[in-house]
RNA sequence: GCCCAGGUGGUGGAACUUGGUAGACACAAGGGACUUAAAAUCCCUUGAUCCCUGUGAUCGUGCGGGUUCAAUUCCCGCCCUGGGCACCA
């Protein structure tokens, strides 16, 4: 090979090319090898890519590859998140049919992820705004209607008044309408849903098959939101005699009720004609959800005049309306003990309700007339009837028994998940495939007629209602029960549906049935998922909902779709999240274009680990370059040195080569243990880096001798395949230019030697009560008796501790001695 | 507000497994070599402070406490920053 320049360009684009070609990365079944799914979130189409989605497909593309090198059948798809909101802003400001933008948006990202050398089987490709991909969706929502897992009910949207349209929550910040700045108000409009809660369970004990493989934090944050519960639901009774049921997880200070809350959509409201009762409720209805559950504002109620009666002890306390109890979670109503709870006491003191003391601390007896706040920690039970004296952990078990035999409670299980709402009022989504009749009412579509296709060419009037309402051959169509004139819905679905079972789809994108057996039963589960953090909880856990349900329809083997997570950070530029608003955004075609896309791969991967936010550093990126072209230089400058099959193997080497052959060896010892376990490539890259400034620093007539020429052949044989995930172009330009016939997209990982990972010499020191007051270099062999001795024996050591009483000698093998002296 | 993370030199970060030498690797900065010059490249220095300039001393991982022979690592209490909060994806 003779000495070139590290021309980047022709480089990538020729590997490229010969991939392409080749088929190299085409995925196909294959069952006697094992198979691994590589997965990362696939992207919403806004146009260009950006560092984020480069970041998240170069970890990928590097597990992908670097499996492959292990032996295993790499599944590594890649498709288009391809419905939502953006498309339809984007057609209201430029008058472009969703359609249109949509497409060339995708078409102009394929072409750049294809320049960054990702191996994906393209083959394989979906892009859910495709009617062969949703017909899929409108399939398992008739599945799923079929089952009863989706029903409507009257459920509330953020309504601008003004361009009389439902706003999605990002549109109505601040309560404000993005586009006329009107008060956002709520609407009530019947909306499908699906039960997820009927799922809550499942959900939760899947956490313990994926416990050991998921981050822990994604793990917490899913429970905490589907927010099990257990407690008792109590029947309190109204005046009236009729029944009044809240839920209560504290059961222990039942006595200590001195009001009731209920949500203003609560229908017991509806007989309140008290027109201060009724303005208040419908504030609190135009309120946002966000608004009213916060903290931050103020918890505002109002006595309905309603009393309510205590079965416990026959009490009767004021209902009030609340804006921060919700209708969705429990009964709609709640029982309040300002005693013992730091809202209901923050409600009780604004309002001049009274408070009962049911629980005491032991320790110190508390006097409500001196309390600043609730007494929420544990003690015994005071004026609570027969359970007085109870410590109160006991009291709730025994209230909740007593309640259950006077049959004035049931012990009951509650979540804060509530069912996932997936109607949108929008265009650019998939339709719900249902039909409403006047005779038949709600008629699913039959699949045979499916898909229910989205019409492309629409008319935007820049007024944001859903062009679909105004057009009649979309909306008018026959009954498919009575044959009648029927009314087709025009909502369509939230698109996380979309991406909650897509994964699955890749295993045969084209298929006449939802999933190929053979393909989907070969290669799901995914074996390694990677993704934003922000998808933590909405996106994961409903593809784990519908992996469950898909999984009980028979179509898929496993219950859980991602055997392996992993989050990644986000990317960031001057401390903030790069985006278009801020003006900090770096094009990946820019960088692509200055230093080659395997600089780009490797600075995304060397200046942070993937679990952590990544600083942008344009210097950064030359760093990374430098290191690319130091390598391509060295190999470049010395290729005459290698022969195919020479090796140190079993040679006497002189000192310094065989320090170079053990920090190869180590060096890939530690790449290996970095990329396969612990998912830390920037000190994967660091150990790499280090190993080229230990090629650098062999004098070259020692490079150059006999022995030199079988170390550097080793290097050659070892490094390069090393680098080769992370750097896949270079790589394997350089391995062809050593006469190398087989691509590294089909060479083995190399190995190492454990023997050859050892050095002789390591250093230890020794500390005085922790401090440090010598370092020392000895053998690695070196025994615990033996460090002690050394110590002992030390200048430094016999001086500190002269004089002094030793109590203590503390030896940590291989790295240690400390001397306790007093 | 609630849930979940994070905070280490001028900067990004390292210190894994099990508490055991804080600052690997890189960027920036400074100095030198090469060059008519510049770029590129190669080499050296680089946490802070202090002095008796050394194989030196002291301090130092957001802040305040604690456990331990030893704490970036474990515990308690704060502060700050970021992600999510159900119609952005």
């Amino acid at each position: 090979m003779s000495e070139r320049e590290y021309n980047f360009a022709s480089i990538e684009e020729k590997w490229q090319k010969v991939w392409d070609e080749k088929g190299t990365f085409l995925n196909r079944v294959d069952k006697n090898r094992p198979k691994y799914y590589v997965l990362e979130m696939f992207p919403y189409p806004s146009g260009r890519i950006h560092m984020g989605h480069v970041r998240n497909y170069t970890i990928g593309d590097i597990m992908a590859r670097y499996r492959r090198m292990k032996g295993y059948n790499v599944f590594h798809p890649m498709g288009w998140d391809s419905f939502g909101l953006p498309a339809e802003n984007a057609a209201i400001k430029n008058n472009t049919p969703p359609f249109r933008w949509t497409s060339e948006n995708i078409e102009n990202m394929k072409a750049q992820l294809k320049k960054l050398g990702f191996s994906y089987d393209w083959t394989r490709e979906v892009a859910t705004y495709k009617p062969e991909y949703y017909k899929w969706n409108q399939w398992i929502f008739l599945k799923m209607l079929e089952k009863g897992l989706a029903y409507k009910k009257v459920s509330s949207v953020n309504w601008c008044p003004e361009c009389q349209t439902v706003l999605a929550n990002e549109q109505a910040e601040n309560g404000v309408c993005w586009r006329c700045d009107s008060e956002v108000t709520q609407k009530e409009l019947e909306q499908w849903f699906f039960r997820i809660t009927d799922y809550a369970d499942d959900l939760l004990k899947g956490h313990d098959e994926i416990a050991a493989t998921w981050p822990e934090q994604v793990i917490t944050m899913q429970k905490n939101w589907i927010g099990r519960s257990t407690g008792l639901r109590v029947n309190f009774k109204l005046e009236s005699g009729e029944d009044f049921p809240i839920f209560t997880t504290r059961p222990d200070t039942i006595f200590g009720v001195t009001f009731m809350v209920i949500a203003p959509e609560h229908p017991l409201l509806e007989q309140i004609k008290d027109p201060g009762v009724r303005a208040f409720i419908e504030k609190c209805k135009n309120q946002s959800m966000v608004d009213r559950t916060s903290d931050t504002k103020e918890k505002v109620g109002i006595d309905t005049g309603i009393k309510v009666i205590n079965p416990f002890n026959g009490e009767k306390v004021s209902l009030y309306v609340g804006n921060f109890v919700l209708m969705e979670y429990g009964t709609g109503a709640i029982m309040a003990v300002p005693a013992h709870d730091t809202r209901d006491f923050a409600f009780a003191k604004k309002y001049g309700i009274p408070m009962k003391l049911v629980i005491d601390n032991p320790d110190s007896p508390l006097k409500p007339e001196n309390m600043t706040d609730a007494y929420t920690a544990g003690g015994v039970c005071v004026n609570s009837g027969e359970f007085s004296g109870l410590n109160n952990t006991d009291a709730i078990e025994k209230i909740a028994l007593y309640a259950e035999k006077n049959g004035i409670g049931k012990k009951t299980v509650n979540y804060r998940l509530r069912d996932w709402g997936i109607s949108r009022q929008r265009y650019w989504g998939c339709p719900i495939p249902v039909i409403y009749c006047e005779k038949c009412g709600t008629v699913p579509v039959p699949e045979k007629d499916l898909p229910v296709v989205l019409p492309t060419e629409v008319d935007f009037r820049g007024d944001a209602q859903s062009p679909l309402t105004r057009m009649p051959e979309f909306v008018n169509v026959k009954c498919p029960e009575c044959g009648a004139a029927a009314r087709r819905e025009t909502d369509t679905m939230d698109t996380f549906v979309d991406s909650s079972w897509y994964y699955a789809r890749y295993s045969s994108p084209r298929s006449d049935k939802i999933f190929d057996d053979e393909e989907v039963g070969y290669w799901m589960p995914v074996d390694q998922y990677i993704g934003g953090i922000e998808h933590a909880v909405m996106h994961l856990l409903y593809a784990r909902f519908f992996s469950m349900v898909l999984n009980d329809l028979g179509l898929l083997k496993e219950r859980e779709p991602f055997k392996k997570l992993l989050t990644q950070g986000m990317v960031i530029k001057d401390g903030s999240k790069m985006s278009k608003s801020k003006g900090n955004v770096v094009d990946p075609d820019e960088i692509i274009k200055k230093y080659g896309a395997d600089t780009v791969r490797l600075f995304m991967l060397f200046a942070a680990p993937p679990v952590k936010d990544l600083d942008w550093s344009d210097k950064g990126v030359e760093g990374s370059y430098r290191f690319i072209s130091r390598v391509w230089r060295f190999m470049q400058k010395n290729s005459s040195l290698y022969s195919e099959g020479l090796s140190p193997d079993g040679v006497k080497l002189d000192g310094e080569l065989q320090k170079l052959r053990v920090d190869l060896h180590r060096s890939l010892k530690f790449v290996t243990h970095d990329v396969e376990e612990r998912m830390q490539y920037n000190t994967a890259i660091a150990r790499m880096m280090e190993l080229t400034n230990a090629l650098y620093a062999v004098p070259e007539t020692l490079l150059e001798s006999q022995d030199g020429r079988k170390v550097f052949s080793e290097v050659v044989e070892k490094f390069i395949p090393m680098m080769y995930p992370f750097v896949p172009h270079v790589a394997e330009e350089l391995w062809a230019g050593f006469g190398k016939k087989s691509m590294l997209a089909e060479v083995s990982w190399p190995e190492f030697s454990e023997d050859l990972t050892v050095r002789d010499e390591i250093e230890i020191v020794f500390q005085i009560n922790g401090k440090i007051k010598a370092k020392c270099m000895v053998s690695s062999e070196i025994t615990q008796a033996e460090m002690e001795k050394m110590a002992m024996e030390n200048d430094k050591v016999v001086e500190a501790v002269s004089g002094k009483q030793i109590r203590k000698v503390i030896v940590v093998p291989g790295k240690l001695v400390n001397i306790v002296v007093g």
